[in-house]
DNA sequence: ATACGAATTAGAGCGCACTCTAAGTCAAGG
DNA sequence: CCTTGACTTAGAGTGCGCTCTAATTCGTAT
């Protein structure tokens, strides 16, 4: 498989697989007479993964310190498992946090609904109006 | 309240409200004689409100618009109502996804776990392993 | 008086994750 | 033969959201 049908099969531009490759998240791919890549199905199934990672929001350092111990093979499971483990940890905060909001929005959603017409210069409808220890980023977010 | 109080009070840097003020995202600040913005505490309310937008995800340029309408006052409920529903409905498409992800990779992790000591090259234990249609990312992350 | 700390501005710089350009090579089809 | 289109490389550029620098001005404490 060349890279135009990697492309189309995984749904990476040719531009991000030669990218990933650049920087060792995909391994080096073997080459043909003329220098083209020539992909082995088998990639699909990492760059499946690699996709799930990034849908959760791993920093590409870390898909990378977790492509090196894959590359370095058998007896690097465990270190593996904890990267895998503690974004999963990190996600799952997160996704709390977002849970929450989306929980507060959809009361402010509500007032607005609720308002139609009239409503004064209100931005903080009916519910909710106390506020003192204000700020909703998680640690890894903010950078002081 | 001056810009140092205000950083401390709501978790973002003082470079951050300058620049968020210089966006637009926060009002033009008053300021005092010696041309130091003043904040009234009220302000807060408004900086933890665009604080749970960005926990959210939601891009800075939708927030302005929302800012925007928010500054014309009476008369945009309508489309901030718009805003926030459309972020919202998004985020919990992508909400989903992230579970379905965080499902998979505590498969792989209890694979991890199961395995301890022994396991070949396997990158993916025992359970899954076909693998199709490869592509997790969602409509708005992926760029082509 | 002067030194300190906290503020001001314009604008540069950064980290991330791509995304694209330019110039060139190559194989297949008309 | 020659065009077309998919590929190659090195490296530049983009968009986002901050983050920081430099030079300067204040108000206050010693």
């Amino acid at each position: 498989m060349k890279i135009g049908e990697l492309a189309k099969r995984s749904g990476l531009s040719a531009y991000t697989i030669r990218y990933y490759e650049r920087i060792g998240l995909l391994p080096y791919a073997d080459r043909d007479q003329s220098s083209q890549r020539d992909y082995d199905a088998s990639i699909l199934i990492w760059i499946e993964f690699l996709g799930r990672l990034r849908t959760i929001g791993m920093p590409i350092r870390d898909m990378l310190r977790y492509a090196a111990l894959r590359e370095r093979g058998v007896g690097t499971e465990m270190e593996r498992r904890e990267i895998l483990e503690q974004h999963r940890d990190r996600v799952r905060i997160h996704a709390a946090e977002l849970q929450a909001c989306l929980l507060v929005l959809d009361t402010k959603i509500a007032g607005y609904a609720g308002q139609e017409q009239r409503m004064k210069d209100y931005d903080t409808p009916p519910p909710e109006r106390r506020g003192k220890p204000v700020g909703t980023r998680s640690a890894r977010t903010r950078g002081h």
